[in-house]
DNA sequence: CCGGATCCGTTTTGATACTG
DNA sequence: CAGTATCAAAACGGATCCGG
């Protein structure tokens, strides 16, 4: 997401907007949330995402400061992803989301 | 959205994704979550939004049983738009992410 | 084999003009 | 006023390639 919405706008939920509005962006924060994964193994745990795009919405939220990146060096590769605390601070709504989801969605 | 992530999912995060997931959607909901609104007022109050991606986001909530559109016959045309009590059960979820803005996101 | 980067096609969103 | 139509731009998806 390079685009974002207009600057001068007063209401935190636009801002907020510009950080999780990336169609995997909550799903991500979601499973990062019980616990740190790898790259692939966070890939697994998302059906339905693919590699680049996974990558740049990864990249999107450490900009933003939401998830740490945590490169060893080490062959093969191996790289971790973990929420910071200003995550681990947004987790609780997303759980009332999920709860929501469950009490009103059927389908 | 006519794209829709994957039904096989167990997770309702991924359900809510697809109906909040659009890029004005949240802030759709927000901004009718205080009044009734009429469409250009609603648009108005949007700033950076055009017609055509509201009237589509406008029609996949209502889609969704999010929103109600009510057409009154006159002339020149009016339609109101207002949260149906499916979203009004979702509107604190929203204010709680507008307060975590406040308190989290400083630019 | 892991974690990407890159290229390219499709989907979603944006801007503007036009209409009943 | 509340849209629709059209075209352009941005976001997303799939496949392949690549260094370590």
């Amino acid at each position: 997401m390079t685009h974002r919405l207009s600057d001068e706008l007063i209401c935190p939920v636009y801002r907020l907007q510009n950080i999780i509005g990336g169609k995997w962006k909550i799903i991500i924060l979601y499973e990062l949330s019980t616990q740190t994964r790898r790259f692939n193994e966070l890939q697994r745990s998302i059906p339905g995402i693919s590699k680049g795009i996974l990558t740049q919405q990864l990249r999107e939220l450490e900009a933003d400061h939401m998830i740490h990146r945590e490169v060893y060096k080490e062959v093969p590769p191996k790289v971790e992803y973990s929420l910071t605390t200003l995550a681990q601070s947004f987790i609780p709504i997303i759980q009332s989301m999920d709860e929501w989801g469950r009490k009103y969605l059927e389908s």
